[in-house]
DNA sequence: GTAGGGACATACATTGCGTATGTCAATTGG
DNA sequence: CCAATTGACATACGCAATGTATGTCCCTAC
């Protein structure tokens, strides 16, 4: 048992292994210059050498550019929904839940990569972010968030999507202006404040 | 008189013009194809061609690329803030001013033109829109009409630019999500409903 | 064990941008 | 009125980057 032999099982595990392996290679590099350089400036060529590989293989896994980049936005989508996931099913009731996801979102949306993969180039890159593959998964959270509010009793009777849409620009929005003020602790002070100001508009008044 | 002389008052009146024009026509081309076809997509070549001219006048005139869209992009800015300010000078209120300039900011984020130049290709061109060389005078202005609100009594305790701000953001990713959507007027009424709902949320409680 | 297919690299063609250079008309100064 | 110069614009060139077509090698399956 010095070697493992090509019978199938074990093998094929560790092809398996290897192709996942470089995928995710490919990934990350790309994630990485994405963030750093921006879609347009990030050179296939560079990136794919910097993970030890080639543009054959970014083809051959994501069939394009273009590919690997929406791999790489599900990616940070499929994460932050996960963070609000954990953050939001700690709140106390659906209300402090929802404005708590709005508040961390706007929080997430200020990290460098999330903000110039999700919210600048993603869109001029892949369209509308409610027409990406997996439909944005963060706002389907945040609109569960607000059928739950609603299902409460503390919402208004307004659309639950719309809802989550409107939260959703408010708050990326807010998140690049905050990014590129002079002073983001003050900025973000007042933008929170209001975010809490608006999403009240939204309570029932009772 | 059957001529003019190159004496200078008409002749360079006529040369300015010529040159105005050039600029007006590169302008114009470049504005339908970045509309058309995307910054990405829209080739310079291509396009300064279809006007009668080449890259050299481009070069000669916005600096490349960039400069030229960046002129597209405040042409349509102004036009924006144009439009929406006639239509708050119509208002009764300063309130009204803003919730009907916040409603129709969505109709215009609806126009194609409009959504791909000023939304989705814009920050991933020119960076966040409140660093943009005119900063947005559409935003500045609807921070004026919060000003306003705030000045008239009607608005609770928010900051003026971070409310301007979340409505800037909260509208035209509204428009986006109208825009492509299967069935727009639908759509555009709950969205159009919530954003109503909020707006409400930043009026005093009284 | 050999045939086949998939994973990835290499080679090539195309396209598009940016810059350097050239040309011609118009302005300016005498 | 003419010459020199400036500026508007076109042409020519080089480079970089993408997409595709082809090749190679190793694993898997029969």
């Amino acid at each position: 048992m010095a070697y493992v032999s090509s019978v199938e099982g074990v093998m094929s595990k560790t092809r398996k292994e290897m192709i996942a392996e470089t995928r995710a290679k490919l990934l990350a590099a790309g994630r990485h210059a994405f963030a750093e350089q921006g879609y347009a400036e990030a050179s296939m060529d560079d990136f794919t050498a910097s993970a030890g590989l080639t543009r054959g293989a970014l083809y051959h896994h994501f069939g394009g550019k273009t590919g690997l980049f929406e791999a790489v936005a599900m990616q940070i989508d499929d994460e932050i929904t996960e963070r609000l996931d954990a953050l939001a099913s700690r709140a106390a009731s659906p209300w402090e839940a929802l404005v708590e996801s709005c508040v961390a979102y706007v929080q997430m949306a200020l990290e460098p990569e999330v903000q110039r993969i999700m919210f600048r180039d993603g869109p001029a890159v892949l369209g509308d972010p409610s027409s990406w593959p997996n439909a944005s998964a963060c706002i389907a959270f945040v609109t569960g968030q607000v059928e739950a509010c609603r299902a409460a009793g503390v919402l208004s009777d307004v659309d639950p999507e719309a809802a989550a849409r409107l939260l959703n620009g408010a708050t990326s929005d807010a998140a690049q202006w905050i990014a590129n003020a002079k002073n983001p602790e003050g900025v973000s002070a007042k933008a929170v404040a209001a975010l809490r100001a608006m999403l009240d508009g939204l309570r029932r008044a009772d």
